[in-house]
Formats: C-alpha cells, structure tokens, sequence
DNA sequence: TAATAGTGATGCGTTTTTTGCATCACTATG
DNA sequence: CATAGTGATGCAAAAAACGCATCACTATTA
C-alpha cells in the first residue's frame, strides 16, 4: 500500500533512532528518507524528532504520531485480511509473543495444524515475557501474548487463561519418579536445575521456598529447556517446568514413558500453580487470521486442560 | 497531510457515487482520480467500486476499506488536534450533529463561549434528529450528538443526560399563564400548534394523549420554532418546547417576562419528560477539542438543569 | 589538540510518477 | 437511433521523488 510509505518510514526511523540506519534497512538513500521526515514535518508543522549529534530521537508530537502510525498500519493489515477473508481465501499474518514454554511444543503445533488449513496465513513467534510481550501488544509488533502475570491491565486484555501447575522432572529411575504429587521438603537436598529468575515458573518456585521456608539445593540455572531436560538423564537432578511445555505424554503416570524423563505434579499447596494469560491490545480488533488462530489456542486449551480452563 | 490524499479521494468517490462528480469537487481530472483509484485497487488485489453505467458503487470489501478510511481521517484529526495542544493553542474542528432544539440557544452559546477561549477551534453544526445523527456519529461525520432515544445503543456511548419537561407555550395574557404546571386536560379545545412527527417532542405529546385519551384541537404542524413561537402573538394558541430550546428567562413565573410569550411545565404525569443524550461513537478517541468542548456541555447542562442532569 | 567517523541538511541534475488532454467503449434515456 | 452520461486508456507534459556530492556539526579517539 503506496500510501503508507511515509508512515513505515517514520516509523523506521523511529524504531532505528537514526535516519541513515533506517534508510539503509529500507533500502533508499538517508537523503530521499530524510527530506520525506521533514516533509511530513512540514505538514504537520511540528518536528516529530529532536535531532542529536548520535541521531534522531521521538519528541512528544512525535511519540503521539508514531503510536497512530502504528494504528494505522495494524488497522490496514486488519482491514485487508478482513477482505481477503471475503473471498474465502484467508490471507494474513499473525503475531504472537510468548515466553518459551509456550514456544517450545504447544504453539509449533497449533500453528502448523491452522497452516494445514488455511496456508496463505504467516506467522511471526516473538520470544518475550511478562512486560516485553506486553510492550509488543501496545506497540502492536504483536496481536496476541503469552503472560504469565499481566501488569498493564488497562491496556491487557485477557482472553483466556490456563492454570498450570508446576511440575518436576526426572529420570525416570529417580525416586521421585514413584509419587504421585511431588511435596516441596521432597526435594531438600535433592540437586535442582532452575529456570531464570524472570521467568512465570521460577518466580512461582520462590514463593513455594518461601512459604514452606525451604531453600532447595539449587546447582545450575539455566532459561534453555533442553539443557534442563537433558541435563537430567546425566545426574540424577530435577528440574521444574509447566506443563504447557512439556512433551505430550511425559506427565501421565500410566503410560509408559516415552522417554528416559518423567514429570510429576507439584502439591498446590507448597508451588501454587500459575495462571497463564492468553491477551491482546484491549479494545483492538483483531485481523481476521488473529482473531480466528486465537479461537483454536482457545479450543485447545480447552480441549488439553478442561478443568484449569476459563474464558 | 499528503499521504492521505488517496483516502480522501477515495472517501469523496464513496460520498459521491461518481468519479467524475467527486473529481470536480475535489479539482482534478476524472482521469487522474480514475488513476488513483485502480492503483488502489491494484494494490490491495480487488475492486472496492462495482462500476455501474451511472457511476460506481462500494462492494463489500470497499464498505470495509472506507470505513477504515474514514477512522483513519478520523484519527489523523485527532493526532494533529492532540498534537496542537501541546503547544498549549487548541486548534482543531468540532463537529456536532443534534436537533433544531438544542441548535437554537444552547449550542450557540455554548460555542460562542468555547470559541472565546479557543479561537483556533472551529464548528461544524448538523441539524440532524435520531437516525441520522447517529449515522453522522458512525461515518465520523459528527464527533458529538444529541439524540432523545438513542437506537444503536451498540454503537451510540451516552456520555450525558439531561431531562426535559415538555413546556407549554403561549402568549403571556393567554389563561394557562396563570398556572405553575399544565394539566393536559386544561388544554382541551385549546388551539394547539405542534411540532413536526419526528420530533422529540411531538412524540411525547402524543404519549400523553394517548395515555389520558385526549385528542388536542391541532390547527398548525410546523418543524420552525420561530414559526410557532411568533404566532402566539397573534392568536391565543399554545406551542410546545423543551427547556433546551427556550430563551433563557421564558419559563419562571416570577419575573417578568422579557416577551409576550411565556412556558409553563407540562404535569409529567401527563406528558412525560424525555431525556435528551449527548452521546459519541462507542470506543472512539475524540479530538482534544472535541472532547473538551464535551466537558463544557456537561458543565452547562450540571449547571442549568441540576436535578436533572445525569452523568 | 587534531584527526576521524558519525550524524542530519541541502543544491542540483536525473529518473520516476502523476497529471491532463483526447479519445474509446459502453449504457441508459428520450 | 441519436444523445448524454459513465469509467478506461494512450501519450506527452508537468511535478515529485530520488541519488550523488557536499556542507555543517559533534562526539570519539589517537
């Protein structure tokens, strides 16, 4: 779309900070970028950037215009799937930002089966947490985010959650591996690999130390899952995750395990399990492709977890 | 802002039906407007215009898109209004869509007092009743509206009540001047001049008929309040307004009258009171001066109508 | 302190895009 | 069957955008 040129323009240079950056990634010359800059400026009568010796930067008319900037371009894109989706082709491209957990195994396959579907549908996985995913939705890099406790919740709207119950893993030659429901003085002494401090299910693991009073023998951290999961067919350690991230089938007691790794539940009353949100921008409507792949999380959450549901 | 000088042509061939046509207004050829409109088209990869031999239609996917125009004039409109105000001068255009009644005095004075501390800011007034005033709301024609019974109350955000008690007019030697509150029964045989059907008014005078079966003794039906106030003078009939539409001073029995025409209060009992809304497009952002002039309304209508007045 | 490398702004000739004229193809209307 | 209306298109002229070379300025660095 032609005339959005000086717009995504804008934009660039807001995002690089920098004419000639900008410039270079939108492969024209600083000179044809920057006389677009002033242009607009001129239109609008007020500058957009203060101009530093290292570069530009947004004023505030400037950070008002960009944000509508970003509007307008989300809204055209929303405006055109809605219209391909006329035709019954469904075309579009859908953002999503979430942590790893929801990376690792649940969202590779629901994208790859909406795909299988409607294949003119593209997609954009953005590895971020908490505030940064949230961030995205605002500054609409992304349409929908993974979060595990929402902060701007003026801004956040929730669709979905799905409480997740934080789980252990182990060899399955591990003593452990006998029980049930894993209690927290279970694991005292027993060697324990942890996710970063930033992440939902580290931050759910202090609360349980602290609560019980309990400091586990912590020997590595680590935001790598298969590090984690690897690590632990070579000493007999534990690691934690939620099961959103686990391989299907590695949480059932019953059925033989697929791998030489088992995962058991946490006793909620020592780990409280997490709420996994499930948001957009509030008030934004969604592409149609946005709109509809978030139904699917929404049936497949309800479909894999019927009881830590809600809508 | 020439990046939208596409949208705006394409709004104007919407508006007028005709390529030719909107190519006059907006002075260029039919060719180049022509030209601007395939290349759109050809952008977004399908027609937004069915080409009649009388001219051109919007298809489905052109509703779509120039819905999507218009909110993004819309909030072009706001950007550079809030984008003015932080310069500390409001500039910006104020467009309004209500009925004859509150165009008489309320808003000419309520403009004149706002535009005596903003001189940057300009109207626009539509002399619209119901449907069309909130249609104006829903093409973004109208920033404000005043509406008595708001329909598409899906899409119509009421921001402000305020209730009107029918009052009844007449010359200030006329019998019913001697009473504080009008009866609909002491106006049987009463020659009465009534406001147009689509009125807001007139529909809750008909109300009252109905609910106390008295027929009135109609001689005139006129939408002109000037009309119906300036023949009282000349024989001794009653009219019908609501507060919002009276000269300042009309309505008290104390003091003197300013003319010969003098309002008393309608019983509600009789003739219910209506609620007049001021009302904006759900979800929408106004304009800095837009929403502040809304401010000012709402003081004027807490001030004038205290009891009845709701926020 | 002086050289250097980075930034955005600007004059000018060239290239690309847009415009307007003339005209075509088509269709209702009288 | 002529006429007046519609949108589409070829082509030359006008306008806008572009890229190169260069300026003015400022941090960083030798």
């Amino acid at each position: 779309m032609r005339h959005m040129t000086n717009l995504r323009f804008i934009d660039a240079v807001a995002r690089e900070k920098s004419i000639r950056k900008a410039a270079e990634k939108l492969a024209i010359t600083s000179t044809a970028l920057n006389r677009r800059i002033l242009q607009v400026e001129d239109e609008l009568g007020q500058p957009l950037f203060e101009r530093l010796p290292s570069g530009v930067r947004l004023n505030t008319a400037g950070e008002l215009f960009v944000q509508h900037v970003r509007n307008q371009i989300a809204d055209l894109a929303r405006v055109q799937s809605q219209i391909s989706d006329l035709t019954g082709v469904r075309r579009g491209h859908v953002k999503i930002a979430g942590g790893a957990d929801v990376l690792r195994f649940f969202l590779p396959e629901l994208v790859a089966h909406y795909r299988s579907q409607h294949n003119a549908v593209t997609f954009e996985l953005l590895r971020q947490y908490g505030d940064a995913a949230e961030a995205s939705l605002l500054s609409l890099d992304a349409d929908l985010a993974f979060v595990f406790a929402p902060v701007r919740t003026t801004d956040f709207q929730v669709i979905a959650t799905a409480r997740q119950t934080v789980h252990c893993l182990m060899s399955a030659s591990h003593p452990l591996a006998e029980k049930d429901v894993i209690r927290l003085r279970d694991c005292i002494d027993v060697p324990a690999i942890l996710p970063t401090a930033k992440s939902g299910v580290r931050q759910l693991l202090d609360v349980g130390q602290m609560k019980r009073n309990i400091t586990m023998n912590t020997i590595i951290e680590s935001d790598s899952f298969e590090f984690m999961q690897n690590y632990l067919v070579h000493e007999h350690a534990i690691s934690f995750q939620i099961p959103i991230s686990l391989e299907p089938g590695i949480t059932s007691k019953q059925t033989k395990p697929t791998s030489a790794i088992v995962a058991r539940p946490f006793d909620t009353d020592d780990v409280p399990a997490g709420i996994l949100h499930i948001g957009q921008l509030k008030g934004r409507v969604l592409p149609v492709a946005a709109a509809k792949f978030l139904d699917n999380i929404i049936h497949m959450l309800g479909q894999r977890y019927p009881d830590d549901f809600d809508q």
